[in-house]
DNA sequence: GACTATACGGAACTTACGTTCCGTTTGTCA
DNA sequence: TGACAAACGGAACGTAAGTTCCGTATAGTC
């Protein structure tokens, strides 16, 4: 994230505190960005997030250096979220409810926020390193839950983590192309998950 | 496609026939752009494919008058494709396996050819005519064989069209993009196939 | 209230790509 | 072989988006 000047408030001890105008600035171009590449994905240009923060391009540029560095501000607390509850299911006695419990809330946090998926995706590929690092992390809690739930039978023995979350990133990016609704796409992913289950 | 001065070779009365080298540039071109298109996608630069084709870009704009117009030329002989692959099925007398040879078959297209995947998910927005009403075609296709099986009890019956396409381009777009291979995307595809079976 | 480092705004620059233009080459027909 | 329309090549143009620059405004401090 460029460890630019300040990060939020200013931590103890080298640099002068970020004046508060330019915090106030911050949080606004972070909420547009937030909004806006939601909303449009990862191709709006960084005008219009400017413009939707009320603030000039220098501005923005000032607080994140390139384009790709305010987009990973973003992406990286979405993909926390995720972290966070895979995490939380990881601890769940039988791992086959717990990762399809998971695999839903993965679905509706991809209906409402194209610009992950969109990152997961296509953009992915040249991912800067921190993201790309918190995607490992997710995998690996992912994969955990896989590994166990296939060996307590619930979940077909035959596939990968990267299967599995290419399945379900795929699903969701393809309704969101397609224009289908939010219902819809987590209707969609619950065909995938019948799809996982050990068929008897 | 622009219905431009001649398609192929040239039909019977109006216009004078194409010139000998022009028949053969339109043919490389072609070639050149379905080799770079599929590898690539849809955002390589015009210049990559003349370059391929051993030829100008004022010839590529010659025989294509819009970079849309070659990418439509490609795309329209693989809906083509695909499309009478749908019509083969659809006299099957078993729906059920009818439709799950073709979502197969729909998959093994889709990893050798990374471009029409494009233009069925995001480039697919603004689509030209053309393949917007091959796709409904195909849809049409699909859709028949689908309420088929669903009616004969061998699919779920909680499922549209759209879902179903959805799923299935989504599945090998998501394996194109993390780089997993032709086999896997196929195998993403059965696991989709046997979460459409009638759950038990 | 004055001073200064910090931050702001937005015009201007850069790069990449689609597309056009036009001088040159070449196939075709007499 | 000569003439001419057709086709070619690729420099040049237009546009859109990311990024930089710098003159101006202002929060923070004494």
């Amino acid at each position: 994230m460029t460890t630019s000047a300040t990060e939020t408030a200013g931590r103890a001890g080298e640099a002068r505190p970020q004046r508060a105008d330019a915090v106030i600035n911050r949080k606004r171009i972070l909420e547009a960005a937030e909004a806006v590449f939601s909303a449009e994905g990862v191709n709006v240009p960084i005008d219009r997030v400017a413009e939707r923060a009320g603030v000039g391009v220098g501005t923005v540029y000032r607080h994140f250096p390139t384009k790709e560095d305010l987009f990973e501000a973003i992406v990286l607390t979405r993909l926390e979220d995720l972290l966070a509850a895979a995490r939380a299911e990881a601890s769940a006695t039988a791992a086959g409810p717990a990762l399809f419990s998971y695999l839903e809330q993965f679905a509706r946090h991809a209906s409402a926020k194209h610009d992950l998926f969109d990152a997961l995706g296509a953009a992915g590929i040249d991912f800067k390193e921190h993201c790309s690092d918190k995607v490992d992390e997710m995998k690996q809690s992912v994969g955990l839950l896989l590994t166990r739930a296939q060996e307590e039978g619930s979940v077909r023995p035959d596939m990968s983590v990267d299967e599995l979350i290419g399945l379900v990133v795929g699903t969701c990016q393809a309704a969101g192309q397609a224009g289908l609704g939010d219902e819809i796409s987590q209707h969609m992913v619950r065909i995938v998950c019948d799809g996982l289950r050990v068929p008897t």
